[in-house]
DNA sequence: CGGAATAGTAAACGTGGTTGACGAACGTGG
DNA sequence: CCACGTTCGTCAACCACGTTTACTATTCCG
């Protein structure tokens, strides 16, 4: 048991995708911060993207987010305190409180979406175009996403 | 303002290696509960990976995994609750708790490492090993690494 | 109109992190 | 040889993010 063990190929997998994720991640808010936006944090702009233009309720951002109407409330929370988001009632139902981006979070989402693209570039630039998109494909194939809806109105911008 | 916002390329790389990295480890933690580890969550392999076979101190396992002492010590106790580490004196420094990986902490590595491996035996079965190995080496190139020490003993078993 | 379904909130808790403070043990220089 | 500075571990308080359970208020519908 003195020998180390031998390395496993399949550890690496996880390590690399993650690493990749975080270094992005970390980037975008580095910059963020540069520009005006150091309270962003990494979960905010999936937030922020969830609510979309046309604002929408806690309960159904938990439902897009994959999360429960009360972690998503929470969240709605913080992102109030730091106003990126605002609540405001429902006229046509008196139980529902809207969920709206505020002009702020309005302008760190559209920063953030620019930082990714400029990160992707980075991308392209070291790895090439077709080698990006190919990583984009395959991870598209192997990724089941099913742990949230990639394809719920909002995300990406429809 | 009423036409959503266009797609943003950018957006979806963050996404895709999240989704990447979830699929495999949601994967890799089904089988594990299914194969007697169900306390085993996400973070514990990479800390018990970190721990290594000669074992280590809580300050060390923290500098290892880019946390502070205190949680890295928080996230031991844990795992000595689970039965996956131990902790035991330094005889030749009265300050030092050494932690351990024990006999149940070496099993549940041994089942991760050959979980990871069928795994990415998917993905090449699927892709082709080319591809997963084309995706590896472009994951090394630009994921920079600097939040975690991926060449620190330990890692990936030397 | 009354019961079922839905939106939101509250409380308690778990996990994974942080910072600040502190005692005990180590090691080294005067 | 001993006093001072460093290191190791831990405690306490706190924060972010998630859960489940329970509850109120409101709306929908037979």
């Amino acid at each position: 048991m003195a020998t180390p063990e031998p390395a496993r190929p399949g550890f690496q997998l996880p390590l690399l995708l993650l690493a990749g994720f975080r270094t992005l991640i970390d980037d975008l808010h580095a910059e963020l911060a540069r520009e005006g936006h150091p309270e962003l944090r990494p979960l905010h702009g999936f937030v922020l993207q969830a609510v979309g233009a046309d604002g929408t309720t806690a309960t159904e951002l938990g439902q897009r987010l994959g999360i429960s109407k009360q972690a998503a409330g929470k969240t709605v929370d913080r992102l109030v305190a730091v106003g990126y988001l605002e609540r405001v009632d429902d006229p046509s139902d008196a139980r529902r409180r809207l969920v709206r981006v505020t002009p702020r979070g309005a302008d760190g989402l559209r920063r953030s979406a620019e930082i990714f693209d400029r990160l992707r570039a980075q991308w392209t630039d070291t790895l090439g175009p077709e080698r990006v998109t190919a990583l984009e494909d395959d991870l598209r194939t192997m990724a089941s996403a099913n742990w949230f809806r990639l394809d719920v109105p909002g995300w990406f911008g429809g």
